[in-house]
Order: C-alpha cells, then structure tokens, then sequence
DNA sequence: CACACCTATTCAAAAAGTTGAATATCTCCC
DNA sequence: GGGAGATATTCAACTTTTTGAATAGGTGTG
C-alpha cells in the first residue's frame, strides 16, 4: 500500500486524471516509483472508497469523458502522516546490475550493449529533466527559487534523478571502456 | 522470475547456503537486488527443481546441517541466456523520495530526519564496500586488477554501489542544507 | 544465568504488482 | 483513406513480494 503515497505525492501538484499519473508513473517519466495504468486505476478506486482523493467527472466532446482526482482534507491528514512514519529501506532492483555482475561467465557483447542503452536513456532522461527543471524556475535562479518557491520538494527530488543519470552516464562509460579493453586483450 | 537471476549471478562467487544469501540480499548489505530469506529458500527450491543448481547438505556439529547451493551446467547456461535477453526498465522504488517530494504539505522535520537517516547508511554502506573492494584488489592497482582478474563484474558493480551511495551523502547534504535555510526563513 | 543475537530453515496468508486483453473516439501524417 | 498513436478507462488471471510466525541449538555479554 505504498502507491497511494507516491500518488498522494503526485496530486500534490493539483487535480489530475488516472490517465495523467500513468503518464507520469510510466517507466520513461518515473521519478521514484512506477506503476502501471491499472494499478493506478485500481489505486485511485480504493482511495476515493476511503475518502482520500474526490473524483470529479469532467465531460468532453471529442475524447472520452475523464475523472480528474484531488486531494481531501483526509488524504493530506494522511500524506502527512506518512511523511512521518519511520523509514523502510528502498527497493532497488537494477537488472542491468545484475548482467554487468554476472558478465564474466554471460554474453559479454550484450552486456555491453545492455550499459550503451542505459547510457542513452539517461540521457534522454536528463533532457526531460532539464526541460522540467526550467519550467519550474521559470526564470529564477536556483537561489532565488529555493529562498522564494511555495513547493521546494518536487525540485529537490529533480536535483537527486538529475545526479543518479548523471552518475549512470559516468560510470557506464567507465564500464565499457574497462569491457573493450578486455575485449582486445582476448583478441 | 527475476530473482533466480541475482541468484545465479551471486552463485558465480562460489557455493552459498540460503542463509549466505540471505544476507547478501539484505537490505543492508544488497548490492542491486533485494530479498527476504524466505523469499530465497522458496526460489532455490524450485531452482534445485529445475536443475539450475544443486544441493549438497553439510552436516554441522553445534548448528544447524546447511544446504550449499551451486550452479549446474543447465543454470550457467541460463545465466549466459539471461544476459543477452532484452533489458527491462529497473523498478526504482525510494519511499524517501516520496516523502522529499511531499515535504511541502508533510512534517518536514521527520523528512529532514529521513535524509540524515539516509546520509548515514550511505556512510556505513561505502565503509563496506571500500572494504570488500580492497579484499578484491587484494594488494594490485585498480588498473592492474581490471586487466589481470578473472572476474571483473564484481568490481564494476561495486564501482557503481559506491557512486551512488556517495551521490546520496552530497545530494543528502544538499537537501538538509535546503531544508534548514527554509526553516530558518519561517521562523 | 538471563537476554540478546547468530546460525539455518520452513510454512502460510495477505497484499501488491505484472501481464494481457478489450473498448471507443480523436487527431495527425503520409 | 488507412494506420499509428494519443486520450481515457476497465476487467481479470496470474505471479511475486511482503509479513508474520515458528523451530531450535549456539555464542557472547553483563
């Protein structure tokens, strides 16, 4: 049940749709937690059946009609109070990991190609990052929006994705330097 | 079925008993995947099941007999497999993010505690890792070791553990620093 | 000599997450 | 005008993960 604090988190930022989180929780926008469209449905059904988030039909002409879901004054309470709760350790599950670790005894060229793919999608990753980053300076500088904005918290957790794929681009590249090397020693 | 992976790949080190495992896959000592020991002895039943390793029971004086696992031909062989299949997106899941980003309407001082919380085991987890990496060295230059040692993929994942358990202390630091500026202004 | 913690494993229920499919309309591009 | 892709949601089966127990002797500390 820790979803709902991750959507909590989300509707932070105003009203939105089941299909607006998916798009945010999906794998090429994840900041720390993904879900699927159908979890977050299901999620969202549970959440209003406790009183969390409101929904609101909103009809539309040429497209489907949609909920948009927001925040109660209860599931604020209840944000709040997780934010509070002790800690549980993250759960990391880096498949890659896994491959590099095992590439002495795997298909070293897949491997390879496995952390050139990483590489690539952390740079797309820290495109969009940037691009969300100017928008939510909106002209300020660093300083000025930390010292000023309403809501510092979405930032700072920008700052922590733009440093992991910043880190990932860093020590992929070392990895595939130290892999071609063994490559040519074989040879 | 992803943890028969990390299983595998861990087994590449040598015989293990579930237990060994089980504390590999610790929260607190995990490299890149997690587990709870019964979620391994369960997995090493049916991996013993499908031939992917083999059990070999050592009868112990003042404890309990154990079970030493290995990788059979049939589990090197998927290991090999599995690297070269197509990578799926790592699921990323930090509560402490999910709280960082709700800070704004959350208890910011339980959120400010949960970072030094974090910053912390990130101390204690690099302190194990330069430990383990000098063990790997055993005395040779890092450069030496990449180009002579058998296995490197060990080392590369460790390479990457210690980045980002590094790259938690700064952005940690960072975050608190934020933090406390903020709470500074209110007052 | 308690008490906590380490070794070593097993069982089972409950919660959560994944996968695959289906529906229906709209817009954009070639 | 045909196909891809976006909008918007729902159902259901399945697998995986989490959580809480239980067992049982050994070691180390105050």
């Amino acid at each position: 049940m820790a979803l709902r604090n991750a959507v909590m988190a989300a509707l932070l930022e105003g009203e939105a749709s089941g299909y607006d989180l998916a798009k945010e929780f999906d794998a090429s926008v994840a900041n720390f937690w993904m879900a699927t469209p159908q979890q977050l449905y299901r999620e969202l059904d549970r959440m209003e059946a406790e009183g969390l988030v409101r929904a609101r039909v909103v009809e539309q002409e040429r497209r489907p009609n949609k909920r948009l879901f927001s925040l109660t004054e209860a599931g604020r309470r209840q944000l709040r109070e997780f934010t509070a709760e002790p800690l549980r350790p993250g759960a990391i599950r880096d498949e890659l990991m896994v491959k590099v670790r095992a590439v002495d005894a795997g298909d070293a060229g897949a491997v390879r190609a496995a952390i050139a793919e990483r590489i690539a999608w952390a740079e797309a990753k820290i495109a969009r990052w940037e691009r969300l980053r100017t928008r939510l300076l909106a002209g300020r500088t660093e300083d000025e929006f930390l010292a000023g904005a309403e809501r510092i918290g979405p930032y700072l957790t920008l700052l922590r994705g733009l440093a992991f794929e910043e880190e990932n681009i860093r020590w992929g590249r070392r990895a595939l330097a130290v892999l071609d090397r063994r490559a040519a020693a074989v040879q």
